[in-house]
DNA sequence: CGGCATTTTGAAAGCTGTCAAACCCTGTGG
DNA sequence: CCACAGGGTTTGACAGCTTTCAAAATGCCG
């Protein structure tokens, strides 16, 4: 039941490891969809680049939430604690998605890189003052939330609803989607985060996800070369597994 | 496994109970808190009051999201569907809450009174137009949608890692505080909806919530004078067993 | 090679689900 | 006024999926 897996990590020294915004690829966003050439002129300015290495902390629950993000490269873990450790891990986040997009004073969850990563970290007082020159921006923010919201009312579907077998497909249906959208290699899927990360998403504990995992292989809808690589040996046939 | 309660109940037809935008008591939402007066006297002219009895659509999942909606009287449940019949549960909304507030082409959930109701509609289209002059609105509604955000992790660290009776045990500290924002009466504290209704929320079955209920009564922390009212006895064992 | 973390597998327990029946309340009709 | 029907709620007994506890296997790295 209870479920103490604190991370220890250090907190990343937000200054120590900042770079001035021209060492940030402003493209990288491009690529993803999340902005367009022309915001991202107008962002330049405001935002800088961050390096974080694996286990480091982006920011904790209940931070003051002074600064956005987008993720440039990497892969990062945003997650809730309960009082007695148990975790809730509610998104994991790649290039081109945002985070940190809750206006609210403080931050309401944990956000770690699990793999190297870079992001670009926009003060958001100077955000708010430049969106009231960018009248689309605002309207941006929005459909990202509006989509963010969509995403989180499957995953409750997801943990409310389906079974161990039903949430390990669609998450791998959905990494694989995820990945395919963002031009990465999508069917030998590498998957950054460990067993522990994967329960903790799909409310499940490790040796739960670890047998799913092995009953997928033994259905012959996945093969895993590695344990964090998958291949899809049958998609539709997981797709259906997954009971969208 | 499979809970068939496919509601079959017609939809509203949405013209058959329009009433022009003078019958809204607009003085409803400012009491919620969710617009301020001078907000709502721009948002009046595009706002059509509607009224629903029990057990109405109000939209379906994958109809066009053409209207945003303010919940003025009553109680509506959100819900989404899977292929074989099993419901979630996403949300309750109650006075002054909003609904609809996706800003993508369809509705991806379908809303539903579960009381007599009576909503204010605003066509989505108008209200953007009017947006464009009310420059923070568009930031109101983000906060809107960031607070649901909010609300959405931590429902998902309710269904991935909670007790059935730590999920009941939030379900009516949270309830009870939404009352208590509202002004409306809180103690012995009404539940609109069924106990189907609260297990899929819950992602639990009808009897586990029974259950349950009996559970938290003989724990001596609530009463239950029907089995629509709960009288809140030990209010912070309540909150305690919530583990939140 | 050895140490350590992660993953996998096994066996048994437990919480919640399933199936079934009783109970309760309300509305209807004799 | 009472009998009856019907829906919702509660309770009981049992099954099953997932968890818990434990140990083996695998992989990584010094």
């Amino acid at each position: 039941m209870a479920q103490q897996r604190i991370d220890t990590s250090a907190r990343l020294p937000a200054a120590g490891r900042a770079l001035p915004c021209a060492a940030c690829d402003v493209r990288e966003l491009a690529v993803c969809g999340a902005l367009r050439p022309e915001e991202l002129h107008r962002l330049a300015p405001i935002l800088v680049t961050i390096r974080c290495e694996p286990k480091a902390t982006v920011f904790y629950e209940g931070d003051a939430a002074d600064y956005l993000f987008n993720v440039n490269k990497g892969a990062v873990r945003v997650s809730k604690l309960l009082a007695d450790g148990r975790r809730q891990v509610t998104g994991f986040l790649f290039p081109g998605d945002f985070l940190g997009l809750a206006f609210n004073d403080t931050y309401s969850y944990t956000a770690e890189a699990i793999t190297k990563t870079q992001l670009c970290r926009f003060k958001r007082a100077e955000l708010e003052r430049l969106l009231q020159s960018m009248p689309h921006m605002e309207k941006r923010l929005l459909e990202m939330a509006s989509n963010e919201l969509a995403t989180a009312q499957d995953q409750m579907m997801l943990l409310g609803r389906k079974t161990a077998r039903e949430r390990l497909a669609s998450f791998l249906v959905m990494l694989r989607r995820r990945a395919e959208r963002r031009g990465q290699a999508s069917d030998p899927l590498d998957l950054p985060m460990s067993r522990g990360d994967i329960a903790d998403y799909l409310g499940l504990t490790i040796e739960t996800v670890s047998r799913t995992f092995t009953e997928l292989r033994k259905l012959g809808y996945i093969d895993l070369p590695e344990a964090n690589r998958v291949k899809f040996l049958r998609p539709t046939a997981l797709e259906d597994a997954a009971a969208q």
